[in-house]
DNA sequence: CTTCCACAGGAAGGTCTGGCGG
DNA sequence: CCGCCAGACCTTCCTGTGGAAG
């Protein structure tokens, strides 16, 4: 007790302070991708595409399986969700017998897990359920049989990012099994990102699961404003966002490849920027600021998982641009430069030094990345090589390395004969 | 105009890992 | 369990090249 009590009071009302900030949201949730809008506008074309294939099972008949194929952000979980949730509706209200699986395959990624999931649909009661692991996959296989012709209704399983699912084998005795069954019926809705999935299935499965094709296509820039209003109209107070903003988070995310989920993150860290900086109104400026966060997250986040090479190249690029900023340097460097810090480097952490054929491969790499700008130029007589630098952010970077094991005992390190401190 | 630097970047082959069918 | 093969990762060796210097 008498911890939490403390002898000078600092500060009251902390969170009530921050509390009273909260002026700009009415309901955040409705920012968040997961989030399901009531409506889900300029997709009225897809969502009747998919309810006139499924619509059968209303009727007691097997619905074409169908294959979904559409970038990242073009509605098509959201798409199938909602068509679910409509099918379900329905077939109460006429007394139909209609089961909805929804299953993530980036999560449940093997054969196993897949049918244990499906199983478990079935199963009310905790203690019945399939374990984790334990079970023959044949075993589990029958008793998905057993049960679902038991409840005898239609099941539609949405299978998303099947792409992710391990090996086919799974999708083929899916895709079967309404060959064994007596009354009930099932089909399946695959979701993919990656329209060379299909090719490289077997041709079987390919056929079944493909047997009702449709295309998302991205949204352009007008159906991402008319998707961003609808959902400022929910989340923010009235007046507490300027009217360029949603044209500008629709036209940056247009921009990209149509990704409705992209627009939304810039315009909700728009929000939270906004938020956070106490302004009473989200502007341009903090898009503009949720662009740059959103792409130095991004970078942060490859730089962490590099491999242990890759960081060793960054390091020496860094610390080049370092150096630079001290002695008023241009901040880039050559592949030959970089090579030989880099071998410098290497021999202080007792690592192994690639050649540097190999190291000029994975200066193009983190160019690709993004995370240093590489252009190739010509010095004349002085030889053409590539001129490096990074492009953003390298003290975050740097703060990213450090926590590299390898780079543990490196406190210090030599640069053309000055003492560079890491 | 030619020369020639300091690499770029292609080709081919070696090594190692991990999955897969028998 | 073993052999096989694909693919990731590297090395070695190589030819090609933009443009300042001569």
């Amino acid at each position: 007790m008498s911890i939490f009590k403390s002898k000078n009071t600092v500060s009251s009302d902390i969170f009530g302070r921050l509390l009273k900030s909260d002026a700009l949201f009415i309901d955040r949730e409705a920012m968040r991708p997961t989030y399901m809008p009531g409506a889900l506008l300029h997709r009225g074309k897809e969502i009747n595409d998919l309810a006139s294939v499924l619509v059968v099972a209303l009727r007691g008949e097997t619905p074409s399986n169908v294959f979904i194929y559409g970038k990242t952000g073009t509605g098509k979980t959201a798409v199938t969700k909602f068509v679910g949730k409509e099918l379900l509706k329905k077939g109460k209200e006429t007394d139909k017998n209609i089961n909805f699986v929804y299953i993530n395959c980036e999560i449940v990624d093997t054969q196993y897990r897949l049918l244990q999931n499906i199983t478990n649909h079935f199963i009310n009661e905790w203690s019945e359920r399939i374990p984790f692991t334990g079970w023959p996959t044949d075993e589990v296989y029958a008793k998905l049989k057993q049960l679902v012709d038991k409840d005898g209704g239609v099941t539609v399983i949405i299978l998303d990012e099947v792409d992710k699912l391990k090996g086919d084998e799974a999708l083929y005795n899916l895709s079967r099994i309404n060959n064994y069954l007596e009354k009930a019926k099932i089909s399946m809705v695959g979701i993919s990102n990656d329209l060379k999935f299909t090719e490289f299935l077997d041709p079987r499965v390919k056929s079944s699961l493909g047997e009702e094709n449709m295309i998302f296509p991205p949204y352009d820039a007008g159906e991402l404003q008319d998707i961003l209003k609808q959902r400022v109209d929910i989340a923010l107070k009235p007046g507490s966002i300027d009217d360029d903003v949603v044209p500008l988070c629709s036209a940056l995310a247009a921009q990209e490849h149509g990704d409705a989920r992209r627009a939304l993150d810039l315009l909700r860290i728009s929000a939270e920027l906004a938020e956070r900086s106490e302004s009473p109104k989200i502007t341009k400026r903090f898009v503009r600021l949720a662009q740059n966060k959103i792409e130095i997250d991004r970078i942060i986040e490859v730089a962490r998982t590099l491999p242990t090479q890759s960081k060793q190249i960054l390091l020496a690029i860094l610390l080049q641009e370092k150096h630079d900023n001290k002695t008023g340097g241009t901040g880039v460097i050559t592949t030959g430069e970089a090579y030989e810090i880099y071998k410098g480097l290497c021999k202080k952490t007792r690592t192994d030094a690639l050649t540097q054929r190999r190291v000029a491969d994975l200066i193009s790499e983190l160019d690709m990345l993004g995370i240093i700008t590489a252009r190739v130029i010509s010095k004349g007589r002085y030889g053409r090589t590539r001129e490096i630098k990074m492009s953003s952010s390298s003290n975050d970077i740097m703060n990213i390395l450090k926590e590299d094991e390898v780079f543990k005992e490196l406190t210090n390190y030599k640069i053309r004969g000055q003492t560079r401190l890491i």
